[in-house]
DNA sequence: TGATTTTTGCAATAATGTCGCATTTGTGAT
DNA sequence: ATCACAAATGCGACATTATTGCAAAAATCA
């Protein structure tokens, strides 16, 4: 995926979004990072150039657009990504660090579901997470 | 397991806790429930017959005693458990409705995982969440 | 460029969770 | 049974995370 300017100004226009600065960098760090970000680590990266309240309504925007989903739910964090690699119903799984709290992919990891979650329920997302701890924490 | 009153002072006291009243309670209520609660849904269901500050600090220390783990996070609520189905590392799948909020344990589902998480992490923890409808949410 | 509409920043407020401390409640000894 | 001690509770204050209203600013389109 292209990440200058004006392809994601365009991405963004195509999404029925003006393309302001705020979410021209927000969608930028995405696809720069390539994994999952939660609104604090957003915020750590692109300083005071964007208000608290704007960062929320940028993610929730690009959720409800499509643009972004909700990865997962780390402690107290919502974490999200682009959904370039997850179908809607099925999403790739997880890691999360429990030391440092960062975020990763697990794209090499299948997880297969057996078995049937009840009569009358209807299972519309699928969440994996595997908790642990990264390289750089594992030592301590 | 048994639930009277006896048996759960029996047990707390065993866990190192004193068994008050509002102890009693939560265990109580977690073991009737025989599915995953949050603080929200046990302040809901005890009434101000407990302080919010309180059923937070016996949730919290359940859970460090073994007592209580925590299933997964829904939203912005942390949703506990008994551990009497799960061992350490593998906790069995859950299901969350997204409309009303329902949980449920999911043990006739199996989840099987292939393939590394990759080199120098170490995994602790493995999560399993179907999102979707309930039966009574399902028509609506 | 100017008009229109969306988006932002800011401040206020809500929701969730934690902490300190005086008071109350179990517990075990007497 | 009652007493003294330690632990747990309730309450209020505070911390953190998220949301909302509204005036000001920015992007889009004619």
């Amino acid at each position: 995926m292209k990440a200058d300017r004006t392809s994601l100004s365009d991405l963004l226009r195509v999404s029925g979004f003006k393309a302001t600065s705020g979410r021209v960098e927000v969608l930028g760090l995405f696809i720069r990072a390539g994994r999952p970000l939660s609104q604090m680590q957003i915020m750590e990266m692109l300083g005071p150039r964007l208000d608290r309240a704007s960062v929320y309504r940028i993610l929730s925007a690009f959720t409800e657009a499509g643009l972004l989903h909700m990865a997962y739910v780390d402690g107290r964090h919502r974490v999200y990504e682009l959904p370039d690699k997850c179908g809607h119903s099925h999403c790739h799984p997880h890691f999360s660090c429990r030391s440092c709290g960062m975020t990763a992919c697990l794209e090499d990891f299948q997880v297969k579901c057996k078995g049937s979650i009840g009569k009358g329920f209807v299972a519309e997302r699928q969440k994996v997470l595997i908790e642990g701890l990264c390289p750089g924490c594992k030592g301590k």
